[in-house]
DNA sequence: CAAGATATGTCAATATGACTGTCCCAAATT
DNA sequence: AATTTGGGACAGTCATATTGACATATCTTG
């Protein structure tokens, strides 16, 4: 019967849109991964993990960052930041001083070791990253961004912003 | 959902500087962490971890799976996928079959319990890239699919793509 | 067929990174 | 003066991963 021919175009929409949904979820796990696992190497040798490399790596990228503002932007409980960042501080990566405008406060800076290591770790995300970046182009950098910040909660995306300013 | 859609800076087309390498790093980190949170608290009602979840995502994307194949896409030791996949198939999750071409194989498949709870994690994912998607827009999707594919070591892109095949 | 490789499972011991709950002190805010 | 906030510390627990060794069944190959 001529009145059932088939669509050329796409068949279900809801099997292509949870395709799609999969494809999402499979490239952010995989691509997560690939990226992290050049500074595994690294952090490896330090005898470190990723909770140090994360720590290094907010404190390099906010030089002077509260303790608290870490904590925030690691989402986790400060008994396990406190670990980290003690041992950090006992190899003598990180240093504290004591708040200018509030005195409670400990900020939080990389020593030239610290950053030393911060680079080398940094440098291997990099080369991961610009590589894919080249790879995919411009506009693509920018979907790629847009698509991760509509992931995150609107009542997270200004924490995530402000790494960029200043 | 009427969400606030920032005006998004365009990546720069003459060259890669740092903050857009960082800005990369960044998003990838907190758009992951977005994406499994809301699964976390189903997870967290069963007494389950993220492990569990990849295990019961990745068999039911590939029903059939060998335990092998899982070992690969999961990237851990046999050791750890043995305690997960045991608890998994005590609870009534999961079950095997021994693989018809080859009878060494442990074929796993979600019992009918295990799908509902898959369905129910997938959900929550599903929720949250479906909306960055719809923000984002089709061509965005496309850029973000093609940077994630650029961060995975060029011998696992087969293994990723393998998981969209029949 | 014998030898070796492969797929899976299991043992023990260990490490990392997270959690909850409780308590404390100093400094800021009210 | 009372309360809140920022930071730190204690004990105990859990989830997830590790390495290394070993066992068994099955498949592949010389």
């Amino acid at each position: 019967m001529g009145a059932r021919v088939q669509p050329l175009t796409p068949a279900s929409p809801l099997y292509l849109r949870e395709d799609e949904i999969r494809r999402g979820i499979e490239l952010l796990y995989f691509g997560y991964q690939a990226m992290v696992r050049g500074a595994d190497a690294i952090l490896a040798r330090e005898g470190f993990g990723r909770a140090h490399h994360r720590a290094l790596y907010f404190i390099a990228r906010r030089p002077g960052l509260a303790v608290g503002d870490l904590l925030r932007l690691l989402a986790i409980t400060k008994q396990s930041l406190g670990r980290v960042l003690g041992e950090l501080q006992d190899k003598g990566l990180v240093e504290q001083s004591v708040g200018a405008s509030d005195r409670r406060q400990r900020l939080l800076r990389l020593t030239p070791s610290g950053a030393a290591l911060e680079s080398a770790l940094f440098a291997e995300l990099e080369a991961g990253m610009a590589s894919a970046y080249g790879e995919a182009g411009q506009s693509a950098v920018t979907g790629f961004w847009s698509v991760l910040i509509g992931l995150i909660a609107l009542e997270d995306r200004a924490m995530v912003e402000s790494l960029r300013r200043g």
